[in-house]
DNA sequence: TTGTAGGCGTTATCAG
DNA sequence: CTGATAACGCCTACAA
């Protein structure tokens, strides 16, 4: 039914090798040059890539393994690293796990079956006995958001400097004087979450101040979880004068809570987010927020994986890319009640 | 590297045929089917698509085309239809095509290029040309969402009665009394907010009422563009009394500018939207909606897909499946200031 | 039930 | 630069 390059050497009189050799960016004479553009065109001839794999071992296309694809800042790592491989010529099979160590290792023996040339990994499993299957087998990977200590030299990585976008953020609201700073935070394990703390730490042990304890709430990353969390600090015996919120998806259901309050920000509460929803570029464009390079992210990793798959015999080197956060300055921050008039 | 069917032979003594037939089902002596099983096991051997492809020139991957990834309702379908689809075997190609449609062709032959075995396309073209190479090369396809007339007979379908369920919804307010009837719909053009614009006027039509032209707000299915939506009914000269928004999106912005103005569901204004963003389940669980199947038209699209796979030589038998919505009662909408008063 | 052999469409080697 | 030719690994008649 379809074409094959047999066909064009039959019309064009080449050679299979020659035509081979052109379509796979060789040099040819200008004349045999058109004369196989035009057969491919007539019969509207592409490569076989079942062919091609069986003999390059090659399958041109990359897993990308994520705990949720219904995650904003997931969705949107997705998206960007499709762009990139699609651009190279690299198809992406998605695999959401549903946050299911168990489905994740089975996708991953999936993806391996299905003779992917690498694997991208958002990893829900923390110590990546998942990716065993992968490692055995020869088959890149890179690791994206969370790293994994165990894999350290067998993976590449690209992370953001979590504890250091924390530290910048907790420093903003002590320097502005806050002392009873709320903290809503990701599940503890999950290594965001994990780095986001010890930032937040940090930033109150490098000023000699001590941690308001009453203002940590675990949550799940959630809209629903900020929703309940927010919630939770607003109606305890001692209000916070700041609130920190650890990810896009639980600075909407915060904020909600908020206004479901009627809590003026940042008359009544400092807030202040990591990541936010595209949402309030529009609707609440005064948030201050930690924002993570969401496009650099994805083409960081997807770049490094393409790499790795250059690196034809050669001993992939590994490397983990860390990328800086930017605080976007709003005015959803004030000066706390302790704060020092400053001299202008 | 990778063993192959030949190692199998080597170490069990058996043909390839043998093998190549116990492992696809075939029957197959119980002695030598444990020593198959064994060899497996041992070589870690999985079948190389490449060489199954070659043969059977079925690739097991399916192309899946949306317009965003991350829209709620896109993504969620294709959760569903990516679970349905690894579950028996296949994989799943995703390509956001952001609403694009020359991106949109572009996929589509990216995705005929890579030999999917069949196409799911969410269309973001209203005509379909889109569609030709894969309509050329005898790829089946399944359109989700949205129909395309020209492409009739063509390829099958998975759409939801939007009409009906825009009537539905537009008849429980009508019938509650309400005549100031807000609606904000997604953009003109698009099927399903024309779908969702007839039936709205139908509903009045039946009960021999004239729309509230005022009331008619086009919008683009977006957050911001149902919170903008909802801020231009709530600062009109005359207020609505009731608003039905959409889509999912939609009612997140909208419900921001409730809030936002403090106007109080149902007292001040009855609410009613189509599908709605699963925050809402526990924050506003009193909302009423017309809820779409999400799972359903995910898991029947597959189905669908799948079916036309298996019809091996046989014409393709196409078909639209029209899947109903139901309306998730809550307490968001209450009888409006034109309510007769019902005997009980 | 089992084995043998040919071919699917490319790529890569090696002469010419 | 070009062209025969031999794999790549699996499936599938066909024969035993």
């Amino acid at each position: 039914m379809a074409a094959t390059m047999n066909d064009i050497a039959r019309i064009t009189g080449l050679g299979l090798a020659t035509i081979s050799k052109y379509l796979n960016g060789g040099n040819v004479l200008p004349r045999n040059k058109a004369l196989i553009d035009d057969a491919v065109k007539e019969l509207n001839f592409t490569v076989n890539t079942f062919a091609r794999g069986l003999k390059t071992s090659r399958s041109h296309t990359i897993g990308v393994v994520i705990p949720e694809l219904n995650f904003a800042f997931f969705t949107s790592i997705v998206t960007y690293v499709t762009d990139t491989l699609r651009k190279r010529g690299y198809a992406v099979l998605v695999c959401d796990c549903r946050t299911d160590e168990k489905l994740e290792k089975e996708m991953v023996g999936f993806l391996v079956d299905k003779r992917v040339d690498g694997i991208l990994n958002i990893p829900t499993s923390p110590n990546g006995e998942h990716l065993q299957p992968a490692l055995d087998r020869g088959v890149p990977i890179v690791l994206i958001d969370r790293m994994i200590q165990p894999l350290a030299g067998q993976v590449s990585g690209v992370i953001v400097d979590n504890a250091d976008a924390s530290r910048k953020a907790t420093a903003l609201l002590l320097d502005g004087g806050h002392r009873d700073i709320g903290i809503i935070l990701g599940p503890k394990g999950v290594y965001t979450a994990e780095q986001r703390y010890a930032g937040f730490r940090e930033a109150h042990g490098q000023r000699g101040l001590t941690v308001w304890e009453e203002g940590i709430v675990y949550s799940d990353y959630t809209m629903e979880g900020g929703y309940v969390a927010m919630k939770k600090l607003l109606s305890a015996p001692q209000l916070p004068t700041a609130v920190f919120v650890t990810n896009s998806e639980m600075t909407l259901g915060a904020s909600i809570a908020l206004s479901e309050k009627q809590i003026r920000v940042p008359e009544d509460l400092s807030f202040l987010s990591f990541d936010k929803p595209d949402l309030f570029n529009a609707l609440f464009p005064t948030l201050t927020s930690v924002q993570q390079p969401h496009n650099a992210i994805g083409e960081t990793a997807a770049n490094l994986l393409l790499n790795m798959l250059q690196a034809d015999k050669e001993p992939i080197q590994h490397q983990v890319a860390m990328l800086s956060t930017q605080v976007l300055p709003g005015t959803s921050v004030r000066p706390g009640p302790r704060s020092k008039r400053m001299t202008i």
